[in-house]
DNA sequence: TTGAATAGTGGCATAGCGCCACTATTGTGT
DNA sequence: ACACAATAGTGGCGCTATGCCACTATTCAA
């Protein structure tokens, strides 16, 4: 038999595969507060549940893992989000009662604005959640250890790359900077070593504008457009 | 229709499901260089070809994504890793001729001791390739850039973690520790600065023995029995 | 005993964060 | 106009870990 004859015979459907998904945990700033997105499951298992927006890959549709991904947070918010990471992949025999299952876990980070542009509602029954929060709820499957690993992702990333800006709006001043990493790393830091190492990865460029308030007003900065992650040489805090 | 009548008729054998595997580049050092294991496919499709070792996961058997790695890794070879950490998960509709496929890529460390204890030969199929020698050979499916991930991935975190030191043998010095940081990172450390670094990281203790050499003999250390990865301070090099 | 070869150390320069006090700018109340 | 409150932004030194280079220490062999 040659390959060709192989592939044309070939039929996934015969074998035991896992169940194959993707998960997202997308964070945002609702005020001062880090929240999360949910989805309120509509189908069996853990139905009526909460539970991370994410599941199955559509072979039809999806052209790889990342489609699949922005193509189930749009479903489910029509959300276009700013930033997305690929975290882990957890796959075993024991989190779905299905059967064996593996998901491939993102996080995602989405500014204010486009958050507050979305119809997360009733209708699409999700919403956002303080992280703090989380305890109260039970969230379907294994869903609370995959949000403690992105928590756990975004946490150490802080201390090192620029990651937290996407949660900032589109323009932003110092302190407002500052003060989301000080939202995620859970501490306070140095006004001066923050601006200095922001200053020396030459990552933000002024707007000219300042922010209008009863006192100084702070110069407003936005990301350089083609910025994504800039490493930082040493840890901060 | 309850939970428990929807889990007992649910077969995933209905849905359009992707293949979903697992692919481990396992890295050990040949005398000075850093090489990799690869098997020849048996198999449909690239039947023949070089490839990374890995393949689907067995329900009835793989407790997890880690046993499938391992259990996929040790019938080829027989042989026990040392270290293994998750890189990132692929997955499209192109990488596979069989359809749209998912792969969890794995790295792993094997030390030269436990290389030449095992079985890596004609019967099994398998070679240790050397990096620089890849380019002569064809990898089946996308394994090339399956590797390529992989080695980014080592070289990073020999830049800032204690990753590398487990391509070594059981008891070395800290010549042959700087030795392998330099083999993997692709230029020359500073002797003193590695051996503040690895002094101050307190993870390795002296076996009381030197290595018998024609001059003055380098005291041999040995991995701190708990000691899986230390993150330095800073970068080197 | 001396030299070759490798092992291991002393000590100062440098880069980037921690820290604290200082100056600068703007609105408000008198 | 002027003083004050409040926030924005800077100067400058200390600390830590790495970069660098020269120096001392140990061992074997001739």
């Amino acid at each position: 038999m040659d390959e060709s004859r192989f592939l044309e015979q070939y039929d996934i459907h015969r074998f035991d595969v896992p169940l194959t998904t993707i998960d997202v945990v997308c964070f945002s700033l609702v005020g001062e507060t880090l929240h999360l997105l949910l989805a309120r499951r509509a189908h069996m298992p853990f139905h009526g549940a909460w539970a991370l927006p994410g599941g199955f890959i559509d072979l039809a549709v999806d052209g790889n893992l990342d489609d699949t991904v922005v193509r189930k947070v749009a479903a489910k918010t029509g959300i276009r989000m700013s930033y997305l990471e690929q975290v882990e992949t957890i796959g075993n025999a024991d989190r779905d009662p299905r059967g064996w299952s593996v998901t491939c876990l993102y996080l995602s980070l989405l500014d204010p604005q486009s958050r507050e542009d979305q119809q997360v509602d009733q209708k699409h029954e999700t919403r956002w959640v303080a992280l703090d929060d989380l305890d109260a709820l039970a969230l379907a499957f294994d869903h609370d250890l995959l949000v403690e690993k992105a928590v756990a992702r975004l946490r150490s990333k802080a201390r090192y790359s620029s990651l937290p800006l996407h949660l900032l709006a589109e323009t932003f001043t110092l302190q407002q900077a500052q003060r989301v990493f000080e939202l995620v790393l859970g501490t306070r830091l140095e006004k001066k070593s923050f601006r200095r190492r922001l200053g020396e990865a030459a990552i933000l460029e002024e707007t000219g504008e300042t922010l209008a308030t009863r006192t100084r007003g702070a110069a407003l900065y936005r990301l350089r457009p083609d910025h994504r992650e800039h490493l930082f040489p040493r840890t901060i805090g």
